[in-house]
DNA sequence: GCATATGTGGATAATGTTATCCTATTTTAG
DNA sequence: CTAAAATAGGATAACATTATCCACATATGC
């Protein structure tokens, strides 16, 4: 498994937020809903992106969660980032705690250049890039169908 | 993180195998202490080899665990197969479990090319191969010093 | 045959991840 | 001011993975 569980919500939840109006909280039930993932996991989740400064939150009635200013351009590997830690990026295959060109496993020198692929997508793939293929209605988020969102419109 | 713990013991495992005398069995104590592995645990793992036909085992004094005939052309992706099942050819980047071309996640086709890097990697990847690239001495199986093997021939 | 060294298989413990619950605190509507 | 609706934060439970332990079967060397 590439993403934690954790990593695929908060992956899931954001690109679900960019694909709502960005003026208008969103509800935490709401995310948990659309993606059929349990809430009150991913309120601890949303809560951990709001410390890492990709979402802002507002408490009370009309309350909710946004992408904080800009929030479009965040990359999936920002979101990762923040659930995962750096280890994503500097692991290796094997699980060697170092493992560099100086110190390599025998799979280092094969490793790398896909890692790179995997960092590049994660790099390059941005919210605004994939609310965009979401609101086409083509793609869908989640296993339940409620997740496709090109019906939904009124 | 890429493959489980139990994977990397395995691969760890079985590269290591590849370096010794195909004639003579190695121990799962050996093996543990190579790798600075818990050898209980080493234990199910190489069992499950055994099961899963990668390995053959032989008990009592003089026992062991050996590579299979030609176990030397056993390619990464059928032990990651044996230790993680199916689950990561076919695995979404999001956790969708209905996630193809026809029910796809937004990062489908853009996970798709990079998936198969990495299967490529796995597939074309023999224990032959690694084993050479240890036997120069260049790469290390573990992180204990112990493991690195060109200054361990008489 | 006996002692020793090994893998086998089942049960159990420890740890980390995922999920839930409960009690604040904050904000709005009325 | 009060009730309702939302997040915040801490404690706890459920589950999966990782790790350990023990009684047993098997093979070897003496």
């Amino acid at each position: 498994m590439i993403l934690s569980r954790t990593s695929q919500y908060a992956v899931q939840a954001l690109i679900y937020m960019a694909t709502q109006p960005a003026d208008t909280p969103v509800l935490n039930k709401d995310i948990a809903a659309r993606l059929g993932v349990p809430a009150p996991y991913l309120t601890k989740i949303l809560q951990s992106m709001v410390k890492g400064n990709l979402l802002v939150s507002f408490r009370g009635r009309l309350g909710g969660f946004c992408l904080r200013e800009g929030g479009k351009e965040i990359s999936l590997m920002q979101i990762v980032q923040l659930t995962e830690g750096m280890a994503f990026t500097e692991s290796c295959l094997l699980g060697l705690k170092k493992c560099s060109a100086e110190t390599a496993c025998p799979l280092h020198f094969r490793w790398v250049p896909v890692k790179e692929k995997i960092i590049d997508l994660l790099q390059e793939t941005t919210l605004d890039k994939l609310a965009t293929a979401v609101n086409t209605g083509k793609y869908r988020l989640a296993d339940i169908p409620g997740s496709l969102f090109g019906s939904l419109a009124p």
